[in-house]
DNA sequence: AATATATATTTTGATTATCAAAATATTTGG
DNA sequence: CCAAATATTTTGATAATCAAAATATATATT
């Protein structure tokens, strides 16, 4: 039973091990080598569509604004995100990608799918659907882990 | 069709921050909370058995041996690894595990073990079999995409 | 309206994790 | 014995992060 549990755990512990690694190299091979992931997943959090204040996208993120503020910097000087004060509430400020930051956007949005899409090819129909539906579990629990607390 | 792949990428990332958010979590909590996930994941390669190199250290961790010795350098101070210069070749280091450091290993390994069970209880045994069925090919799938580049 | 309070963001000062390249120490092959 | 190889550490740099202080603006209260 405990042998189960635990080539589950090793397995779990490999695929996130390579998730992690793949998704760094693609970056650093593409056509936007000069970001890391964070700052992709910075560009991700923006969004494609209009734009987001820095409360939004750091409370997305879960860093703090502090560090909001020099990711986005780095990515102004990079030209991969655009700062603009809003009119109605000047304190505010909106995040929006630029024309080079939808194009990096949807460049990993289709790695992700690429990825996705070769590791189903694999399964029968059969085997898609209880995946998908042993996600949603998994994904349930972890919240609620996460609500509650690991302990036991 | 797309849709599906869609989801399944969506609670695949999610599962990934999450697992990233509870692991932080635990060991923030619990009695170790002097050290970092990076740490933890430091005290698990030197691993429990007798004692490694710093290359094999390094190499298994894939981080360069100039981090290793700063990272070792810390777990020292704080009482979990000690440094050996090997006898027979006194350019090679060992590190291993203190009797403390042996005691977080095994704290983080049953944090691990509590998530994976926790996780599995709510599958019958027919949906157990296929997660472990799919986990394997998702992780032979992934390493394939590793060693041939994410290249579609 | 004037002032106090609340909100949104940036700045500051610090820490951790990381790398590449240079330096050091030791072993091994000729 | 010396040159080359090997194992590690040191150095100098960067990225990502936080908490707390500072700044700017809006809102509420008297």
């Amino acid at each position: 039973m405990n042998e189960k549990l635990n080539e589950i755990n090793r397995l779990l512990v490999e695929v996130y091990d390579d998730v992690n690694r793949i998704e760094e190299f693609s970056i650093k091979q593409g056509a936007f080598s000069d970001i890391s992931i964070t700052e992709i997943h910075t560009i991700e959090a923006v969004g494609l569509y209009g734009s987001k204040t820095m409360s939004e996208i750091a409370s997305q993120l879960e860093i703090t604004m502090g560090t909001l503020t020099i990711a986005i910097d780095k990515l102004i000087k990079k030209g991969y995100v655009e700062r603009r004060r809003s009119d109605t509430d000047r304190r505010i400020v909106n995040v929006c990608l630029t024309k080079r930051g939808k194009l990096a956007y949807r460049i990993h949005e289709k790695f992700h799918m690429d990825m996705v899409k070769a590791i189903m090819s694999d399964f029968s129909h059969e085997e898609e659907e209880v995946l998908l539906v042993a996600l949603k579990k998994l994904n349930q629990h972890l919240k609620e882990i996460y609500m509650n607390g690991p302990k036991k």
